[in-house]
DNA sequence: TGCTTATCTGATCGTTGTCAAGATTGGCTT
DNA sequence: AAGCCAATCTTGACAACGATCAGATAAGCA
C-alpha cells in the first residue's frame, strides 16, 4: 500500500533507469505476488513515473523479456553449478533436469516470464541455445552417448529432454501428488523417478519402427 | 469495434445465462484472441451487461473454471475418438499423447485456460481422474505391460506421461523446431518421434538405481 | 553562453475487474 | 386473483491498468 521506496531525492535524470527497471522488476517477481506484474508497479518500486519506463522499452512486453534474459542467464548459472561435482555418466542428464525443475519451482514467476516470452515468440532466445540451458542438455546427450555427428538426432533428443523437464515443471506442483512424493520420500526423489524414466530413450535410441 | 451481438430483443431475465456465457466465452476463445479473455467481453459477446455475470459466478476465474471443465471434456472425447481405431499393443499411449498435444495446438487457448485453473487450483478436477484423459492414460499403461496392482507405479507412470504430453504441447509449437519438423517429414511425424521416445520407459521399467 | 537531445513528469484515454444501488420479473403465498 | 419475495439484470461508479502526448528538466556540446 504505502510506496516502496520512498522518495530518496533522486536527480532528475536516473544515470542507468533501464537496469533499474529490470532489477526492480525481479524484485517484484521474487517477491511471490502472481507473476502478473505491473508496469506501473515496476515504475513504482524503481521509484519513478509510470510513464518513464517508455523511454527504454517499447512496451510492457519488452520488459518482460528483458527479466526473460536475465531468468535464462540465472538458470544455465544454475544447472552449471548444480552439474558440476557430478560424475561423468548416465545421470548427468536427470540432474540437468531436476537443477531445470528446482529452478522454476524456486522462481515460479521468473519462470512463468521466461517461457511465455518463448511462447510469444515462438522460439527460444538464440542465445540459449549456444551457451545455456540447451547447449548443456546437448553437450550431456553426446556424453552419454549420442552420436555426435547425427545432427537431426540430436537436435530430437534435446527437444525431447526439454519438453520433458518443462511438463515436470509445471505439473510437480500439483498438490494430487502429495501422496506419491511421499511415498517416494520427497520431491527431489520425485522428480528423479519421472526424469530418468522420461530420459530413458538416451540408453536405448533404436526402436521398432511403429 | 462493433457489438458482437446486435440486441436481439431479449426478455429481462435471460432464462440461463450462465450457459449462455460459458457458449459466449468458448466463442471468444475459439475465436484466436489470445486466451486472454475479458469477462466484459464475454458479456458482450452474451448480450448483456458487464455485471450480469457476477449473479452467476464469483468472479471471473470461476468463469475460467467452468470453460477449463468443458474443456477437459471435450479432450476426453477427441482422445477416446481418437483411440478407437487403434489396435490394443503398444503404441495407445503415444496415440493418446498425439490426440492430446493435438487438441492443445487446435485449441491453444481453450488449453492455457484449462492448465492454468488446474495449476491455480494446484489439482486436476478429480474428474479427470475419475473419468477423462487421465483415466485412460492409466488404461493403456495397465494395456501395455504396467502391474495393475502397483498403485504408486501406475502413478508414477501416468504423471509422467502426462508431464511429457503437456511439455510437449506447449513447445511444439517453436517456430526453432520447424527444421526439425521437416526433416521427419511433418508435424504428426515429429510429435511421434518425441512421444515414443518419451515414453519408452513402459516398456523398459526397471532401470540400475542412480 | 546558448542550442540540441535524451530523459522524466503530468495529464489523459480507453479498458479492465468488481461492487453497490436500483429496475424488472417469475413464482409462491394467501 | 392480488401481493409480495427473491432472483435476476442494468446503471453507474471506482480504482488500477497499458499506452500516449505535450511539456518540463537537465546533461552534453557548440
Amino acid at each position: 500500500m504505502k510506496p516502496a521506496r520512498v522518495a530518496e531525492p533522486r536527480p532528475y535524470h536516473h544515470g542507468d533507469l533501464r537496469r533499474a527497471l529490470v532489477e526492480a522488476g525481479r524484485r517484484l517477481l521474487e517477491a511471490e505476488s502472481g507473476s502478473d506484474i505491473s508496469l506501473r508497479a515496476v515504475a513504482r518500486e524503481a521509484g519513478v513515473s509510470p510513464a518513464a519506463p517508455y523511454h527504454h522499452f517499447r512496451d510492457k512486453s519488452e520488459l518482460l523479456d528483458a527479466l526473460a534474459m536475465e531468468g535464462w542467464d540465472q538458470l544455465a548459472d544454475q544447472m552449471r553449478a548444480d552439474l558440476a561435482p557430478t560424475e561423468p555418466g548416465q545421470d548427468r542428464l536427470v540432474a540437468l533436469g531436476i537443477a531445470y525443475v528446482r529452478f522454476s519451482r524456486e522462481n515460479p514467476a521468473i519462470y512463468r516470464v521466461m517461457f511465455d516470452c518463448s511462447q510469444n515468440h515462438e522460439a527460444m532466445p538464440s542465445k540459449l541455445r549456444e551457451e545455456g540451458a540447451y547447449r548443456l542438455v546437448r553437450d550431456a546427450l553426446i556424453e552419454s552417448g549420442l552420436d555426435p555427428s547425427d545432427e537431426m538426432g540430436l537436435e530430437l533428443a534435446s527437444t525431447a529432454v526439454w519438453c520433458a523437464a518443462h511438463g515436470v515443471a509445471e505439473m510437480v506442483g500439483f498438490r494430487e501428488f502429495s501422496p506419491l512424493k511421499a511415498h517416494l520420500g520427497g520431491e527431489e526423489a520425485f522428480l528423479r523417478a519421472l526424469l530418468s524414466r522420461l530420459t530413458l530413450f538416451t540408453a536405448e535410441r533404436e526402436r521398432p519402427a511403429g
